[in-house]
DNA sequence: CCTCAAAACTTGACTGAGTCAACTCTGGTG
DNA sequence: CACCAGAGTTGACTCAGTCAAGTTTTGAGG
C-alpha cells in the first residue's frame, strides 16, 4: 500500500494532527471534493469523533495545498475542488449540463506543458487546461429530447 | 467606427435598453471588468442617469453572453470578469502574486483550439487555457527582495 | 399616436463559500 | 513531563451571486 496519511505529513515536515489525516483518508476514492463534502464526510465518521471547524478545514487545506501533498483546482461556476493528484499535472473536462468532471492525462506529464502564443514577460510555471462540453449521458439526453 | 451598442443588440434580436447598452458602452476600454466593476462604472454616469440595480446588471450580463456579445471568464479566486473580444477564442496569462491579467491569442483562433488525450466520451466545444505565473514586474519584486 | 402584453428592470431578503480575529488546545522537542 | 509555537475552535462578517414578487419599459399591432 502507498504510504499512510500521517507518513506523508512527517515526509513533508508538517504536523501530524487528526484532522489532517482526515482530509488525506477522506480524499482517497473521492477524487474531486468541496471543501464542504469533506466537512460533511469528515463530520460524519464514527461518532464521538472531532467533526471538524470549517476554519481548520480551510487552513488544514490551505497547509496541504501549500506543500503539494493536495491540489486545489476551482471550475468556473463550482466552489473549490480538492484532488489528491499532484505533480502529474493533469487537466480536467467538464460537462455543462451536469457539471460531472473527469480527469484527463496530461501529454507531458510536466508543468508548464504548454507554452502561450506570447508570453508578456510572464515567468509561466503552470498551464491549467480546462475542457468544456457534454458528457456522453447529457448527449443523450438531448439527442432523444 | 464600429457598430453602436443598440445596433448589435439589434443584430441579435435583443431588445434595445438602457442598462444593456450602458453595460457594452462600459467594457470597452475596459477588457476585464468584474460585475461590481461594472456596477461602479454605470452608476458613477452623469448623475440623473441610471445605475442599473445589481439583479439588472446580473440579467443583462447573462443575456449578452448567451447572445455571444460577452464573454465570461472566471479566474479561480477572483469574481467573474466579463470581456468583449468574443469568438477568437483567446486564452488567459494570469500572475500568482498581483493577480494582473493578461489576453493571449489563440494559435488556432477557434474553438476548441486543443484535443484531450483521451476524451472519456464528451463532446468538447471548448478548451479553456489558463497560464500560471509571475507578470514581469512582481518577478523584479521577488528578485529585488 | 395609443394600447397592451411580454420582456426587462427594481427591490430586498437570502444563500453559500470563504475570511478575519481573538481565544484555546495539543504535538513533539528539549 | 513542561512548554510553546503551531494548529484548531468559535462566531461574526464579507463578498458574489440568486430568488421571488412586484413595477416599468419596449416595441409590435391596431
Amino acid at each position: 500500500m502507498e504510504q499512510s496519511a500521517g507518513d506523508l505529513l512527517k515526509s513533508k515536515g508538517l504536523r501530524n494532527t487528526a484532522p489532517r489525516r482526515a482530509i488525506l483518508t477522506a480524499l482517497q476514492g473521492h477524487p474531486h471534493s468541496t471543501a464542504s463534502d469533506l466537512e460533511r464526510r469528515i463530520g460524519a465518521r464514527k461518532s464521538g469523533s472531532s467533526g471538524l471547524s470549517k476554519q481548520g478545514l480551510y487552513n488544514a487545506l490551505e497547509v496541504l495545498t501549500n506543500a503539494q501533498l493536495i491540489r486545489c483546482f476551482e471550475p468556473a461556476g463550482s466552489p473549490a475542488l480538492y484532488e489528491l493528484r499532484v505533480c502529474d499535472n493533469h487537466h480536467h473536462l467538464v460537462c455543462r449540463k451536469c457539471g460531472v468532471l473527469e480527469d484527463v492525462d496530461c501529454h507531458t506529464g510536466v508543468a508548464p506543458c504548454l507554452d502561450p502564443v506570447e508570453s508578456k514577460g510572464f515567468a509561466i510555471d503552470e498551464a491549467e487546461i480546462t475542457w468544456w462540453g457534454l458528457c456522453a449521458q447529457c448527449q443523450e439526453t438531448v439527442a432523444g429530447s
